[in-house]
DNA sequence: GCAATTACGTAGCACTTGCTACAAAAAAAG
DNA sequence: CTTTTTTTGTAGCAAGTGCTACGTAATTGC
């Protein structure tokens, strides 16, 4: 029964709903394999080590979330940055992608306190975000390092509850 | 012996030490025990509880915080934003403020899972830091929230390893 | 100086962590 | 069918988690 290849891209389905539900850094092995409907046992064997399943899993958030990210706000280039920022906040704050946000937030703070491969994850879906952005920014790649400056500024805001100061600063760029 | 009041707060200065050198989220009661000169039951004893303790070392750090912040950039109205801009992530980027920067990630991806102790403690923050820069913002006040939100996705950027993009969104913002 | 309170050390509990030894099924190879 | 290889369950280990029971020392109030 080697359960390989196509039943691997499932069960790495299955953990990312377990850490997309109830967060990566806190998550362990025994809660995610029972999300997954296996044992540790398994998720060792498969994986070899944690660290192994984490850097696979993180993979696999990264392309899940670039290809929602495409599905969400097609591409097609807007004529006010004001709208693009407007639009993309919106999504952020929907039920259906706050998930990611809080993984996003989750991968950062590893990161800052030395994990490579949380960095490297980050590093990609940065430049992932990037190249998204650069497709729909009115001044294309010239204006995404900026817009996407602020839009990580947006997510940090939202997440300690300062809608207030996020409004306050998209409309400000209005200006 | 009462180690009441002033000790208490040389107590929570050790911890505070600890934390900003070997991270928060990750950090337990045992070996901040040990960093503080005491046990672990003492930490109970004194906090009552580990939430408690977190507390309690949120509100320490973030006074330490915005006294250090203060002393680092004395008020003074720049002329430029771009130059307030300019010392602030050099500050960011500096040693002596840079652990700091990596426990306000910590506090944001605690937050961000819903802990509500880190989104006071990091609401608490935010007020601090924009009251802050209205002091030092060309703009005053009206330009904060922007120059907040930017400087927070700068912390990101930074935190991934992207200063290339912090740098080319700083720019972007002298044009 | 005595009683009551406060401060602290020692030991441990119940639980979770990542991971492993061992063996039994199950599948593949011959 | 038999042998080898792959997959999986059961049990457990050593370390670490927050926290507590219990006793003792020190300090205070009177």
């Amino acid at each position: 029964m080697p359960r390989s290849k196509r039943d691997k891209t499932t069960l790495l389905s299955d953990l990312a709903d377990h850490v997309l539900a109830h967060g990566l850094n806190t998550a362990s092995l025994r809660p995610m394999a029972a999300a997954a409907g296996t044992s540790d046992r398994m998720l060792i064997y498969y994986f070899e080590t944690k660290d192994g399943l984490i850097s696979e899993l993180l993979d696999h958030l990264a392309a899940q979330m670039a290809h929602r990210l495409d599905h969400a706000i097609p591409p097609r280039r807007y004529a006010s940055e004001a709208q693009l920022l407007t639009d993309i906040v919106a999504l952020m704050r929907s039920d259906s992608f706050a998930p990611y946000t809080r993984v996003w937030l989750d991968i950062i703070s590893s990161a800052a306190q030395g994990s490579e491969a949380h960095r490297a994850a980050g590093h990609g879906i940065i430049n992932l975000y990037l190249e998204w952005l650069a497709k729909r920014h009115p001044k294309g790649a010239e204006g995404a390092a900026l817009a996407l400056t602020v839009i990580e500024g947006t997510l940090i805001m939202d997440a300690l509850g300062q809608r207030d100061v996020t409004d306050a600063a998209c409309s400000d760029i209005r200006a």
